[in-house]
DNA sequence: ATAGTTATCTGACTTAGGTCAGATAAAATT
DNA sequence: AATTTTATCTGACCTAAGTCAGATAACTAT
């Protein structure tokens, strides 16, 4: 019915009239909204003068005029970058943080006014999660963590609600072979997590053995972020690491319910092998020389 | 991880800093913002000045001094509403039309740029699609059409590829009792679809027969819109309508392999009934006594 | 050391955008 | 018929926002 550009342009019409109501909230303190923005801006860890410049878009001598408001204000204070005595640096004064977080309470409220309206909003904020995760594809950053951090078990536990939905008898950790926190901490393995602003989108583990060879484990990846090449990012950044770490065989298992993980490994440069646990859960085993 | 508020603000700073940008699109041709909107507005078809101020949210000093300007270009016409003398209304000259066509081809640039990114946009389309829907439901519009009317084929085409896909064994329309259009026509019946910002989200027909009752057929709610209570609004109007048409029974049937839609029936005061056609497709029959 | 580059500041200037008070004419209400 | 309301227009005015040219000081490269 619609062409994909005429799809785009109605989600951006929408997009614009319900949602572009969330700028006005830097309207409202009586404050222009140029200051507003470059309050919000430092408030939000952009202390460098030029980064704040760069993001908003201005003219260096309307930020200088903007900053000497807030100075004015005793929002902020300006002082001189140490490196570079060429750069300066802004920081919120106590009461720069007081108004800063009056601006990002009035934004929660009007995201709240917006959110209320719908009474089941949870398929509307999975779809929002998905656009943002993909309109911020580029921004997308592979950390390195410790499996117990609380990014890691978010991962984790979406990992295994999903398990749990997808085998035929549900799925219980307790049962499966859970890696050892340790095995996945350097130096003997790794934890990998992807995070877009703020949201985890996928995982991988790494767990070192003792038997030569590691253990690719976890490779989780959020349906807010499938079909856009995480998992093939997830596992090129994990091989990397294991390179890194001297080792030079990877296993994984996996499961036939998992269709398209089972075919993921078969492109991806994996072969198959026997069985080389006991793990009551998977059917499929697969190798890869480093 | 998040809460609502922190994804729906995620949501909210993803499009402002990606989608913003189509904004844009209405400089680059040498106008000031104001006078492109106005432009812009006229040219969707909002010729009611009061109408286009009421959009844009203008000051009447500000509106009348930009269609001036418009007019000076020869962008406009403005000529005064013949119902009403106080009313004025604004058309686009050719010169405009071309003006306005040339701001239309300047945006799908933009928005084909931004699609270009994504090797497979389907996904994402479609949660846009569902975010668009939502954002926008309180201009959702319930239209009486021909059920041969390009929209209502689009939601038909839609509803037998569902179907397709969760039956068993597919579904094939031509072994179905597949409604003669006159059928679903006044006074006899008629079709409903519901229309958001231009992509059919859903529809329902009434199916006039000669035994006594009037049948229910096609009701189908988009993915994109699910959830979010159209079938019920649906339903509503077309019952509302089925009265006008003095039709005092309603039957309709539907298949244990859409559960919804037995539920939907079952608490939306249908009453189950024996089978009452030969259709081979359905195994669940109700009606209900308007 | 010299020349060039970079980050910021300052002052002068322009424009878009918006507000306000009143004017005008048509329509609606009493 | 008189009054009130509605839709638009006009002129005066203000401010936010942005542009530009040059100044200053610190850093970088030759």
């Amino acid at each position: 019915m619609l062409d994909d550009i005429s799809r785009f342009r109605r989600f951006s019409r929408a997009v614009t009239s319900e949602v572009g109501a969330l700028d006005t909230s830097f309207l409202g303190r009586g404050r222009p909204l140029g200051a507003a923005r470059v309050l919000n801006a430092i408030g939000h860890g952009r202390t460098d003068v030029a980064a704040v410049r760069a993001y908003l878009g201005l003219d260096s001598g309307l930020m200088s005029r903007l900053l000497r408001g807030l100075e004015d204000e005793k929002l902020i204070k300006v002082t001189t970058d140490p490196d570079d005595a060429r750069k300066r640096r802004a920081t919120l004064t106590a009461r720069g943080q007081k108004e800063f977080q009056a601006y990002e309470h009035l934004s929660d409220g009007r995201a709240q006014d917006l959110l209320v309206k719908y009474p089941h909003p949870e398929t509307l904020l999975e779809a929002m999660d998905l656009v943002a995760s993909a309109l911020g594809r580029e921004k997308w950053i592979l950390e390195e963590c410790d499996p117990r951090d609380p990014a890691a078990r978010y991962c984790l536990e979406e990992y295994y609600g999903e398990l749990n939905r997808r085998f035929d008898g549900g799925f219980d950790v307790s049962l499966s072979c859970d890696p050892d926190a340790t095995d996945m901490i350097r130096p003997r393995g790794c934890f990998l997590v992807a995070m877009s602003d703020g949201l985890p989108l996928g995982c991988v583990g790494l767990k070192g053995t003792d038997k030569g060879y590691a253990e690719i484990k976890r490779l989780w990846v959020s349906p807010a972020a499938r079909g856009m090449g995480l998992a093939r990012r997830l596992m090129a950044e994990v091989e990397d690491i294991a390179r890194d770490l001297n080792i030079d065989l990877l296993r994984l298992d996996t499961n036939s319910a998992l269709p398209e993980a089972v075919r993921f490994y078969q492109t991806g440069g994996w072969t198959e092998i026997d069985r080389f646990n006991d793990d009551p859960y998977p059917d499929f085993f697969f190798e890869k020389a480093l």
